[in-house]
Formats: C-alpha cells, sequence, structure tokens
DNA sequence: CAGTGAGCGAGCTTCCGCTTGACTT
C-alpha cells in the first residue's frame, strides 16, 4: 500500500478515486507545525529562554521552534500510523512555497528518510499517474524561503504589537499585512476628508434630429468647460489647462442662448469596440464582484463559496490563478455550444493569465467543478444558488466571443458653443449575451448617423450643477483587490485581514463601506512614525522579491533576516515612543488621545470618551458641542437592518459576533438631540 | 468571626498563511 497526502479531504476523496486499490490517499489539513502561538505552547524545557515569547532564537541564526499545533495532534498521529503500514509515502502538498513547507514539517514528523514530493497542476486520472511515476526530493530553498517569510512575520508581529498594549492599552495588533491594510485605508479616509469638492456646470440641450438626442457643451469659443476632470483633489483648478468656469448666472445665459438655435454638425465619427469577456475567477475577483453584484460582504462569500466547494461544485476557492485546465475549456465550450449554438463560440478556447507578480498559481480559476451543471440544474437556493450562478456565467461567458459594436461621436456647433454627443451601440452581443460587467455610462444614447453639415434646432437646454467627487471609499470587494494589487496578503487571508481589522476596531463597516475609526486612524499615525516600515507597502513587495532570491539560492535567510530585522525593525521598535502623540482629526477641531485602549476626543478645553460606532463622517462642527456635553447619540443607520440574508434555506446559521457597532443603537429608540 | 470591598500587583494580549469541522450562543 501507498500512502499519498495532501492539504484538503475534499481533495483526498476525489484522488483515492483515481487512484483506486493499493492507494491510500489522506488530508493534511494544511499546516500541522508552527512557532507557538503563546508561552504554554512552548515546551516545558524551553520555557524560561529569552525568545521563548517570540518562538524565534534571534541571537542564534534566527532558529525557529516549531510545536505541533494543538487541534493537529490527533492528525499528526494518524498520519504517522498511516506511514508506518505504507510502503512508500508521497507528499503531494500544494506547488507552491506554504505547500513544500507543509511537505517539509510532514516529513520531519513521519520520520521519512529520503522524502518523496510529488506536484501536479489539475486533478485528473492522467495528470496525477504522471506525478506520482515522478517524485523528486524535497526544495530545501524553497522551504528555507517560506521559514523565512514565518519568522520575518512572527518577528515583525510579536514585536511591534507590545508597543501598542504599551502606548494605547488593550489587545491591539500589527503586523506585515494587517497594519499597511490599515494605512492604505487611513490614507483614502484622510484624502477624503482634506478633499474639497468644486462645482461646475453641465450644459446639455436636446438636438432635434430623427430620433433626438441629447448633446453636451463642450467648449464655448473654443475654450474648455470646466468639468470634474479640471480640478485638483484641493479644489483648485489645474494649472495651465485654460478652461471657462460657469456660475448661476452664467448658467443661465448659456441656456437662454442654446435654446431653439440651430446646431450644425461639423463632425460624425463612427470607431468600431470590441470587448472582450473577463477572466475566470480568482479568489479576490470573485469577492468583487459577489461584493457588487450579489451585496455580499467577504467573510459571506467565502462561507458560500466553501460550501459550494465541499458539495463538489465549484472548483478550490482559494486561488489567484484565472487559468482554466483543458478539462474545463472543453466543458465551457460545450456550454457555450448548447447554449447559444456553435457560432457563439471563438475559432480557438480562449485562455487567461494572471497579472499579478506575486501570484503562485497553484491551483486553476474558480470555476464549476465536474459536469459544469446549469445553476438550474444543481438544487440550490437562495445565496448559494446566486453565487454558483455568478461563477457558473462568468466562466462560460470566458469562452464566447468578443463583444463588438461602434461608437459614435457628434461634435455641433451651435454659435460661439460646441457641442458633442457620443452613443456606443453593440452589433455582436458575443459574451454580454450571458455576463455583462459593463456599468452603462448615463450619457450613452442610441445616435443617428448624420452627415456633417446638417442643421438643426435645439430645445431644452438645461444646466445642472454638479460637484466633483471625493476619492470613494472601498467597498469590502474593492479592498480585497487593492491589497492583491498592493501585494499584501494571500487568497486564504484576504477575508481575515478585514476581519482581523474589523475585530480590533481599526476599521468599521457602515452601508458597505469601510471606514477607518478613529482608533484606527490613531494607530496608524502611530505606526508610521515609529515603525514606517511595517505600514509600507512597498515592505512586502522587497520581501516577496528577497524571498524569490533565497528560493533561487542567492540569498540565506539569516543575511536577509539580519538586514531586515537586526538593522532596521529590531532598533526602531527599542527607540520607538511609549505613548502615542494625540492626532488631530483632518477636519474638525477635535483631538484624539488614547486612554486605556480606548480613544478620548478633545474639544476645545474638555475630553470625553468616544461613543461607540462614532466614525469620522460624523464628526461635523454642527454636533461637536453635543458630543462635548455627551449627549451627542448616533443617527440610525439609514439603510436600516439587513434583510436578504434570511431568505436562504441553504444558508448555516451565522456565528455571533460580539458587540458589533451599531447593533446597540439600532435597538433604542430614536431621540432628539438635547440642545447643549 | 465571617463576609465585603478597596487597592495593588501580576499576567495576559499579538503575527501570517495553510486547511476544516467542533464548538458555543
Amino acid at each position: 500500500m501507498k500512502l499519498l497526502i495532501v492539504e484538503s479531504p475534499t481533495k483526498a476523496r476525489k484522488i483515492q478515486g483515481y487512484l483506486g486499490a493499493g492507494w491510500r490517499v489522506m488530508a493534511c489539513l494544511g499546516h500541522v507545525r508552527d512557532l507557538p502561538v503563546t508561552k504554554d505552547e512552548v515546551p516545558e524545557k524551553h520555557r524560561a529562554l529569552p525568545w521563548a515569547r517570540l518562538g524565534v532564537n534571534t541571537a542564534g541564526g534566527y532558529a525557529p521552534l516549531y510545536v505541533v499545533r494543538p487541534g493537529k495532534q490527533a492528525t499528526v498521529r494518524e498520519l504517522r500510523a498511516a506511514a508506518k503500514a505504507a510502503d512508500e509515502v508521497f507528499l503531494a502538498a500544494d506547488p507552491d512555497r506554504e505547500g513544500e513547507s507543509i511537505a517539509w514539517h510532514l516529513s520531519v514528523l513521519l520520520g521519512l528518510k529520503e522524502a518523496q514530493r510529488v506536484t501536479y497542476q489539475e486533478i485528473t486520472a492522467a495528470a496525477l499517474r504522471q506525478a506520482v511515476a515522478h517524485p523528486r526530493p524535497l526544495d530545501l530553498r524553497l522551504v528555507a524561503a517560506q521559514e523565512t517569510r514565518r519568522t520575518l512575520d512572527r518577528l515583525a508581529g510579536y514585536g511591534v504589537s507590545p508597543l501598542l498594549w504599551a502606548a494605547v492599552g488593550g489587545a491591539q495588533s500589527a503586523g506585515r499585512v494587517q497594519s499597511a491594510a490599515l494605512q492604505l485605508l487611513a490614507q483614502r479616509e484622510q484624502a477624503r476628508l482634506a478633499f474639497v469638492p468644486s462645482a461646475y456646470w453641465r450644459v446639455t440641450a436636446d438636438v432635434t434630429a430623427r430620433p433626438a438626442f441629447r448633446a453636451a457643451v463642450t467648449h464655448i469659443r473654443g475654450t474648455p468647460l470646466a468639468a470634474a476632470s479640471s480640478f485638483t483633489s484641493t479644489g483648485h483648478l489645474k494649472p495651465d489647462v485654460p478652461v471657462t468656469q460657469l456660475d448661476a448666472t452664467k448658467a443661465g445665459q448659456l441656456v437662454t442662448y442654446l435654446n431653439g438655435r440651430p446646431a450644425e454638425v461639423t463632425a460624425a465619427a463612427v470607431t468600431p469596440v470590441t470587448r472582450r469577456p473577463p477572466p475566470p475567477f480568482t479568489t479576490s475577483t470573485l469577492q468583487q464582484a459577489a461584493n457588487a453584484r450579489l451585496k455580499l460582504g467577504a467573510a459571506e462569500v467565502t462561507r458560500l463559496a466553501q460550501a459550494l466547494y465541499e458539495n463538489g461544485l465549484i472548483t478550490y476557492m482559494r486561488t489567484d490563478s484565472p487559468a482554466l485546465s483543458d478539462e474545463a475549456l472543453t466543458l465551457a465550450r460545450a456550454a457555450v455550444e448548447a447554449r447559444f449554438g456553435p457560432a457563439a463560440l471563438p475559432a480557438k478556447p480562449r485562455q487567461y493569465a494572471t497579472r499579478n507578480a506575486n501570484a503562485q498559481e497553484a491551483h486553476e480559476a474558480i470555476r464549476p467543478a465536474g459536469a459544469f451543471l446549469a445553476p438550474s440544474q444543481t438544487r440550490l437556493a437562495g445565496n448559494e444558488l446566486a453565487l454558483y450562478t455568478l461563477i457558473y456565467e462568468r466562466t462560460v461567458a470566458s469562452q464566447m466571443l468578443d463583444a463588438v459594436g461602434e461608437k459614435t461621436t457628434l461634435t455641433l456647433q451651435a454659435g460661439v458653443v460646441t457641442l458633442e454627443a457620443t452613443g456606443t451601440r453593440l452589433t455582436q452581443p458575443g459574451f454580454t449575451a450571458l455576463y455583462d460587467d459593463e456599468i452603462r455610462d448615463q450619457d450613452d444614447q442610441a445616435l443617428p448617423l448624420l452627415e456633417v453639415g446638417s442643421r438643426f434646432p435645439l430645445q431644452n437646454a438645461k444646466a445642472e450643477e454638479k460637484r466633483s467627487p471625493p476619492p470613494a471609499r472601498f467597498t469590502e470587494g474593492k479592498f480585497v483587490q487593492v491589497m492583491e494589487k498592493a501585494g499584501i496578503g494571500r487568497p486564504s487571508t484576504f477575508g481575515h485581514t478585514l476581519e482581523t481589522l474589523q475585530k480590533r476596531g481599526y476599521v468599521a463597516l457602515r452601508r458597505r463601506q469601510l471606514h477607518v475609526t478613529p482608533l484606527g486612524l490613531m494607530i496608524a499615525a502611530y505606526l508610521q512614525g515609529q515603525v514606517p516600515q511595517l505600514v509600507d507597502t512597498a515592505f512586502t513587495a522587497g520581501m516577496e522579491a528577497d524571498l524569490d532570491r533565497i528560493a533561487r539560492g542567492e540569498l540565506t535567510r539569516v543575511a536577509y533576516l539580519d538586514r531586515v530585522w537586526k538593522e532596521e525593525l529590531a532598533p526602531a521598535i527599542s527607540r520607538a515612543a511609549k505613548a502615542v502623540p494625540a492626532v488631530p482629526a483632518p477636519h474638525v477641531p477635535v483631538v484624539f488621545t488614547p486612554r486605556a485602549g480606548e480613544v478620548q476626543a478633545r474639544i476645545g478645553d474638555r475630553s470625553v470618551p468616544l461613543p461607540a460606532g462614532l466614525l469620522l463622517e460624523d464628526l461635523t462642527p454642527d454636533m461637536l458641542p453635543a458630543l462635548a456635553s455627551g449627549a451627542w447619540t448616533p443617527a440610525r443607520d439609514s439603510e436600516g437592518p439587513r434583510k436578504p440574508r434570511a431568505k436562504s434555506a441553504a444558508v448555516k446559521p451565522r456565528r455571533k459576533k460580539a458587540a458589533s457597532g451599531s447593533a446597540g443603537a439600532e435597538r433604542r429608540p430614536r431621540r432628539k438631540k438635547t440642545p447643549p
């Protein structure tokens, strides 16, 4: 009997079916050994060591102390017994840095003298037979790269977090990923608060052709009219770009000028447009699409996808690769043909590649597994059905033809005023017949094809005052994409990081958008001042490059950790200020100070604890007197309690969360603010 | 003499990444 060990039990069952008799396939459920989390996990004889708390001997070559993870003893025992009974053992953890490390830890725990490592890119009978026929030794350089990553994360996390305990109080935390993520959110929040909106006017008129259409003023006497893009984030006009700025009076005069005036077509351009289908889902793009279309949070998407995976309906849901296996390409093309006919298929299958430099690509895209069941054949319901449908349609659409159309741009001249109208029309819907990811542009309309020189009177001219929008806050889905692009975190941890930031009270959700709390703002500012490396996304990018060098044997683990820990992080930690300086709110005369893990707000000469659930956008000049006297209460969330969740029968009861910010406020009867 | 409570000091908190159930409320 031969033993094959993989990470996931679902995978193990499937592979057992392919390899059949003579094989036993078992799962190790991810990492089985790790650094100790707390001192209790350190074996008795090491507990008195000065580095027992870190689990890494910083004075002795950064030697890590590994222990079997609590809860994994039974797994290890079973694997040991199976290994003993087997003639041969094959280690088939995922083909990436973490997988190589898992295989190495197993080889140590199972006492394998010469470990046989096998990897495969897709789970088919042929690929597996090929893989087990060609085992290789463990790649110890790749293992060293993983150990470096693990060690650095421990040193940074356990090294910096105690600074926050001392400076802020309470169970605060910092880390390479969460602190960089927090900083990105804090920067966006501050950019929003510092943003000065600019007013500009949009003037439009109906052109009475057949059919009639609407055109917008672009120039007056050849000078462009100011639009959102004409202003900087501080509300000033961009220099060196001459524009005309209207006010209410001038806008009104322009309306009068246009009404009834003939406009002559001076240019008519038709350009072909093609749109390619979006690639199949990865973890991050699935989060983004499910958040935008189904209004699901990151944790909810993870949970639903896990259930679909365990039921054999989709492939593995933690992946950074958009690639489809040959088998999947064939099935997706068959699905296109069955539904839309052979004419809807491109001549060749479409293959997609990642554009993400840090991608490890150990798994393929998230797609329907097995027979590519149509959503109606699945017996799913509620959110599970909705998510499966999204995955199914995106996968199948990725193998359809481009959408083809034409964009028409008409330029008109009415006296001294230039107007423009654009419209896009699809001639071949292609993939959009199944999955349309385009957001409709408000200016998009059906345009007639007009001869240059033809004239039509203008009617119904209108002027609207517009405000340039501040940089948008992130939704959870959008922010997962931001993290992936910045290279911080991995598909298995994007959701986890967002949860941590919320659990610590650094970030809160309101109307599905991520807000940085005053506590989060204070902590980001402190870390930026004391340990700037930790909040810098470039730090992770540099780390990834160095880990690759370690994996290639061009750099040693100790040399790298000496440079990053001994020379940079450790000195910064030891000279860090033991107190958090007061942080001013960017937009109102309020100063935040820490007090026993909570935030105090100083308003003039008064200091009050900040009410739970108060976010930066709640701080307005109007409410400051009420806040200072303690009479301020949060306004109810305008969206009210969320409902759609309860509809689905397939959804398991969700775990209860500890005190969620606004829950208390929602139950309390609404009260008028008492005047100060 | 037993029970209460103020006051004080000691110990704890924490990272990232890989994977599922087993637990409560």
